[in-house]
RNA sequence: GGAGGGGUACCGAAGUGGUCGUAACGGGCCGCUCUCGAAAAGCGGUUGGGCUGUGAGGCUCACGUGAGUUCGAAUCUCACCCCCUCCGCCA
């Protein structure tokens, strides 16, 4: 959400904004309604002024033991016409918060104009990519030859594109959760929580993900329950409607959860296996900052993520999204993207984003600053470190032998009982 | 799921229709006085949002949330949310 003053008084930026990502929005008809909002709010309190007055001199009459009759019949009147002001009131301001609740962050400045995926910019890459002196296999033959993991039983458990991770697929997922966890909370400083997997609307609004994008999410009609889709999303909301101190920030975050997606729409040869499943398992990373430390704490945390990557040995590539790629409520993201041999294919395997004041103001998140005292939004980042489904599909596809062995990458055999293959 | 109690500022807590919401009282915190310094004591300060105004300021809203009754609601009515205690169920 953006302020509603900064809208009116910078037009011309929101349209851009609007233009760059390719959306559609009524900017005018949000103009107007905050005009005619403003109009009437001014009426509406000058009423209110009078009946406060009124109301006095009632009081007054009454311990002076007089009749306030005639007062009240004067302040009757004033009220009908306050009613109807409050009802017109309402109703605008309805309307002008669903309208508010579809206008986009603000890209910065450094986030290359254009089309996904032409217009995103590689910025770096990181490793080299295996070589192999036979032909590498994907994921899934490798997981179903290893019988590490079962598609066929999970489709018939819950359906199609889940996963079924058994024996040393368990526990390869559970080692990379671990050694992930770890890695946050030991090296980089990140407090390590474990959150609700339901959520309720309000949290699912604070973040971004509604009321825009309801039909993608996994949600309990009985209760009005969704499932997350990232721990972004409870991780955000520890501090909704909460003030921080300056001196306490920033604070880090880490998480692990499963997310879940519907993901309606996407079958086919894309998303085969492991890459596109309605339930993965990722460790995210979410920050509280200073507004102006943001953009340097964005970059602090994309190296927190790489480092898993550069840990586990995995080649990837660093890639700023451009206008069109980010994502509704980021200024700017960067992805990590790692290489799969056996499908050679870059992976998104990580999005780092930062938020600005954007997921603050949905969710009324905000610091005190320690000199001045005043009260201000603060900013929100999180980027996955990392998602582990695809992660899995790399190291499977990367540290292949030739006799169909995996061979365990040297950091994770410590959470596998020092084994160094599976197979 | 059932019964009862509760939700007021940073914390505790008073207020049950009319100068009581920059909200009694107690505590915390900040500043000042006193002191060599500290403690104690004394004095002062300490919620957030919106509209309007160049500004000083003016006005308005908020007692869990929303609706209602009333000239007037923290206070009365209804619905919902959350917390606590007990019972039931349960890993």
């Amino acid at each position: 959400m953006l302020d509603l003053k900064f809208i009116r008084e910078n037009p011309q930026k929101i349209l851009k904004a609007i233009k760059d990502r390719s959306l559609i929005l009524d900017l005018d008809k949000i103009l107007s309604l905050d005009e005619e909002r403003r109009k009437i709010l001014t009426k509406l309190e000058e009423l209110r002024h009078k009946k406060n007055i009124a109301n006095e001199e009632i009081s007054n009459l009454l311990k002076e033991r007089k009749n306030p009759q005639q007062k009240i019949d004067e302040i009757k009147e004033i009220s009908k016409e306050a009613d109807k002001l409050k009802e017109s009131l309402k109703s605008i301001e309805t309307e002008l918060n669903r309208f508010l609740l579809f206008v986009p962050n603000i890209p910065d400045e450094s986030v290359p104009v254009g089309k996904d995926p032409q217009a995103n910019k590689i910025m770096r890459y990181w490793g080299e990519l295996p070589k192999f002196d036979f032909t590498p296999l994907t994921h899934l033959e490798l997981s179903e030859h290893l019988d590490i993991i079962d598609f066929n039983r999970a489709s018939k458990i819950a359906g199609s594109n889940f996963a079924l991770f058994k024996g040393e697929g368990a526990k390869l997922e559970r080692a990379l959760i671990n050694f992930m966890l770890d890695l946050h909370t030991k090296k980089h400083g990140y407090t390590e929580v474990f959150v609700p997997h339901l959520v309720n609307r309000q949290s699912m609004t604070s973040t971004g993900q509604l009321p825009k994008l309801e039909l993608d999410m996994y949600r309990l009609h009985d209760d009005d329950y969704f499932l997350i889709p990232t721990a972004e999303v409870p991780v955000t909301n520890i501090y909704r409607n909460e003030i921080l101190d300056e001196e306490n920030l920033p604070k880090y975050f880490t998480a692990y959860t499963p997310c879940y997606r519907r993901e309606a729409g996407s079958y086919g040869k894309e998303t085969k296996g492991l890459m596109r499943v309605h339930q993965f398992d990722k460790v995210e990373l979410v920050k509280f900052v200073r507004p102006q430390d943001s953009y340097n704490e964005l970059e602090s945390l994309l190296r927190d993520a790489e480092e898993v990557l550069q840990l586990l040995g995995l080649p990837y590539r660093v890639v700023l999204l451009s206008t069109e790629g980010l994502s509704f409520a980021a200024s700017k993201c960067y992805d990590l993207e790692a290489y799969a041999a056996g499908m050679d294919k870059w992976l998104e395997v990580s999005s780092c984003s930062n938020f600005s004041d954007f997921q603050a103001r949905r969710a009324n998140i905000r610091y005190r600053e320690k000199d001045t005292k005043k009260i201000a939004y603060l900013h929100t980042l999180n980027g996955s470190g990392v998602a582990l489904a695809r992660t899995v599909i790399c190291i499977l596809e990367n540290y292949q032998e030739k006799d169909g062995t995996i061979t365990i990458p040297e950091v994770l055999r410590v959470y596998m009982e020092g084994k160094s293959k599976i197979g």
